[in-house]
DNA sequence: TAACTTTATGTTACCGGTAACATAAATGAG
DNA sequence: CTCATTTATGTTACCGGTAACATAAAGTTA
């Protein structure tokens, strides 16, 4: 029933490592030789063994993806777009994916370098690092490909690909001072992931820029988080000088926001406007439609994906850092 | 560098195979050496190799979840909720879950059966199945252990993890019946799927049981998508008896016919209410929020794990039949 | 105390490929 | 024609575990 290498060796009077050299298509093998395997394959309908490819050949041709194990897995948007970003790359370079969730909780020390010894691996991409991830450093002191996604850290050999965080929250901000905003707040995301750090730096840096004054009243902290965005929006609806813009740190505390603000009986944007940072799907299906900062997740799990392989390769030297760009997508929310 | 169950076994001085029923946890060990075992684990930082294993067990702990590959991959959040489920039940039993995305174009016959011969599968989880995918007869024949969710088929020996399409549809269409709507114009979904042919069932069931006429102009074939529901919505918009509720056959569509509607200048509910089905996350947050009938998409990928896993332990018998219950959930759209 | 069972450990072979090296024939260069 | 190179194929060992069977000591029962 089971049908190996030597089942097709024997049929064709030749070696297993003929056969094997067929299959891989390396190594000297006479040209009739190879046809009379390779019919002998599909008469037999044989397929590899990819366990036991993987064990001599020492390579799975399968990345392991890193997800904080949180209840949202998969209904963010923006990790199933950088997701479908991987997949696709790692299919096209036939690779495959194993989805590996990771308890936060307890990410003990050397977890991740148990994923490496696994041997499951060629490769690792990590979603959603924190800073602070203990497993990191070790991770990458060990040499093992990895890359960090949406992650910026210039000291340490880290790989990473991130998007224009700093510039696009600017830019962002640069837009509402134009439609005339003067008192915009800024909900924040958490600060233990470098993109929320990095969108807040840009919300400073612009203030400084146009030399408005930094009031503390107008920084919700928050995490990304659509119900705590909401709470946040509260609180800044209480003030006695409202802002007049709000961004926020995501779209979907961007949607937690607003309707926050629709409850209180405002409108969007014609009495506070709002922003948002991704541009995830239902931003454009909401109501009012998210005017937001686009990030190019897709594309950063497809780079993420080809950075990794050239590390496998030996094609790409740590550190690899990659940054993509970031646009403006204006609709109705501001 | 890289440490083996006979590093192990050459510091504790016994057999390679002693390591192995310490590391497993079956067979007879003493008390003794057992910690001594452990204890040089732990001082080595030993990890097995997990290939190795599987190649010597023939079981890697690992399934296959194969999904089509189309654009929105993980963007469907039913997709996202039901491998939600999946994920959360493989790693509740210590099993890895690998991405398998299928290129329905490319559905030539014996390509499941290619999954199974690369044994880097102990069984199978598909998603999204056609009606008449050429490749399912050939795997349910084969004996592996297989699942496909939501799919319904009692003849053959498929297993399936399905929810109460049918039913679910009829008791949504009672209550826009209880409200008052006798005019209710149906979306339909793909019909190479179960689970649309079985809502369009449900509707022709209430229709009958009602005693309501079938009136063909209500019914707007379609697919699963939102933009083909906005289009077929701007038909029955222009019939001269416009219907007075819409039922959808998912919560993507409801929205793309409340948009249509909207745009047309008519209110949802108070002019046309509408259903959809399935309970995707941002039915909530949508405006109106979705009156829908929900699935339960994290339990169906919970169900389909487990019973695959009876399937792989040779706990359960084929054919495997489960089918979930479905919940209205009104909220303002109907 | 013999016979049986339980406990503890070891031996051997195998899972199904591929890497690395070996061999030999065919081809080409000088 | 000889020697080097290219082409074609085979041999051996190994990847790192576990299954299955073997052995022997300790405990138990009659």
């Amino acid at each position: 029933m089971k049908i190996t290498i030597a089942d097709i060796a024997g049929k064709a009077k030749v070696s297993r490592m003929t056969v094997s050299r067929v299959l891989n298509g390396n190594g000297y093998v006479a040209e009739e030789t190879k046809e009379k395997i390779k019919k002998i394959i599909d008469e037999l309908n044989f397929q590899p063994n990819l366990i036991a490819r993987s064990l001599s050949s020492q390579k799975t041709k399968t990345i392991g993806v890193l997800i904080p194990k949180t209840e949202k897995l998969f209904l963010d948007n923006y990790m199933a777009q950088v997701l479908s970003g991987i997949s696709d790359g790692a299919q096209e370079k036939d690779y495959k994916i194993m989805l590996v969730p990771v308890n936060l909780d307890d990410l003990s020390k050397g977890l991740y370098l148990n994923f490496v010894k696994s041997r499951l691996y060629d490769g690792l991409i990590l979603l959603k690092a924190k800073i602070n991830d203990p497993c990191l450093p070790e991770l990458v002191e060990s040499g093992f490909p990895s890359i960090v996604v949406n992650y910026k850290k210039h000291r340490d050999n880290f790989n990473f690909v991130d998007s224009e965080n700093i510039k696009g929250t600017e830019t962002a901000l640069e837009y509402l001072l134009k439609k005339g905003h003067k008192r915009i707040a800024f909900v924040a995301g958490s600060m233990d992931e470098t993109n929320a750090r990095d969108r807040l730096k840009g919300y400073k840096n612009f203030l400084k820029k146009h030399r408005l004054a930094y009031n503390k009243d107008y920084v919700a902290n928050g995490e990304f988080n659509q119900e705590k965005a909401y709470e946040r929006a509260g609180k800044l609806l209480e003030l006695k000088q409202k802002p007049t813009a709000i961004f926020c740190s995501d779209d979907y505390m961007a949607m937690g926001v607003i309707q926050r603000i629709k409850e209180s009986g405002l409108s969007v944007p014609e009495e506070i406007a709002v922003m948002g940072f991704d541009n995830i799907e239902i931003g454009a299906f909401y109501t009012p439609a998210l005017t937001t900062v686009k990030q190019p997740m897709y594309d950063i799990g497809k780079s993420s994906f080809e950075a990794l392989l050239g590390l496998i390769n030996h094609q790409k030297e740590s550190p690899v850092r990659i940054t993509l760009q970031t646009e403006l997508v204006i609709r109705e929310s501001a």
